[in-house]
DNA sequence: GTCTATAGCCAGATAGAC
DNA sequence: GTCTATCTGGCTATAGAC
């Protein structure tokens, strides 16, 4: 390996443990409560140092986006290589996936009010990409899971979309963890089965 | 009237306004983009004459929060005055309440990892009631409609209950709205039957 | 690229006159 | 109780030495 690619390694080794990081706060108290020295403390240098890295603390809240959503797509591919599983199964995979993060606090919840946030996001090619990537799979397989019958197929599909996403944010998981009674294996249980079949009794 | 209670009325619209302009700033920005001068300036006086009403920016927002759950309770109380509802009918109209106070820009969202907020509403006696009254009441339709199998009997009361609490802050509304092509009334129908019909197809 | 030190700013809260 | 003016602290971001 050349020297040139060895220090790019480090580098990059570096930059994670950052994202990392931020990661980690940005589930535990969201992007306002999270300040740019608690991040620098947390990886063990100076704030001045993460400037040299990430051009601003949106820039740093984005980088950390971008890697979920890389997973994310990563399990997308993952799901898309098992021909055995239907569309359905990969849909509540899915939101098993986004619930399980949420419970090991590795998701990252923004304010989607905060503007200054919403137009890094927004310019940033690698986070629109991964978005689009993203909802065009999902997509797919609502539509195919709706013509099977096993989705509502009265519900627009932009509606099973946005409520398959919205797991990443449901707060009801955060409440059962809090009552204490469940364990987080049967609060994903749980919350999967409201979701996919509904509140109502089924016949 | 006696003056002393004229002047104790003023008092009370004053507030009544205040705590009106923090509620729909709550609802559109949230608790931490906020600040005490947009609410000043949206009430029409200074910000220290804020201060004389309200001890500080966390009591103001649970002021906000004690009126939604005020309101909340009215509601409970107006549906447990009609006999031809169901349980299950009750439980959807609150829903819907929720759903349709969101879309009004009338639902104020709190972020739950603010421990200066959460000390000051779990600090506030009004609050506190009234939510365990609320919750109470729900409750008990929750139990009510199980038996009756109207709710699926296999869930957990609590799942059913923070499900009907979460449609308060559900982005899928949000989501569906940014779309534009759905009416509020289409988006509550069906967020509504989402969460209680589920995602999956009934035969 | 890393650090210490600090600039600059903004928001919550208060002083004090009226 | 209302106002103007100000204090105070914390946070983002940067300067400049090494």
């Amino acid at each position: 390996m050349a020297r040139g690619s060895f220090r790019e390694h480090l580098l990059r080794v570096r930059e994670d443990a950052i994202i990392s990081s931020v990661n980690h706060l940005l589930a535990e108290k969201g992007f306002d409560l999270m300040t740019v020295d608690e991040v620098a403390a947390d990886v063990g240098i100076a704030k001045a140092s993460l400037y040299k890295h990430f051009a601003s603390k949106e820039a740093l809240a984005a980088a950390a986006m971008v890697r979920v959503l890389e997973r994310g797509a990563a399990l997308l591919d993952e799901l898309a290589a098992r021909p055995e599983l239907t569309p359905l199964a990969r849909l509540r995979a899915v939101a098993r996936w986004a619930l399980e993060q949420q419970l090991l606090g590795e998701m990252p919840t923004l304010p989607s009010q905060n503007s200054t946030l919403r137009a890094e996001l927004l310019g940033s090619k690698a986070y629109v990409d991964l978005l689009m990537k993203s909802s065009d799979q999902l997509g797919e397989w609502i539509v195919q899971a709706q013509a099977s019958g096993d989705i509502d197929p009265t519900l627009p599909p932009e509606v099973v979309l946005y409520t398959v996403f919205a797991r990443a944010c449901d707060p009801v998981p955060g409440f059962l963890k809090a009552g204490g009674q469940f364990s987080d294996e049967q609060i994903v249980e749980l919350v999967l089965r409201s979701c996919f079949d509904g509140l109502r009794a089924r016949s």
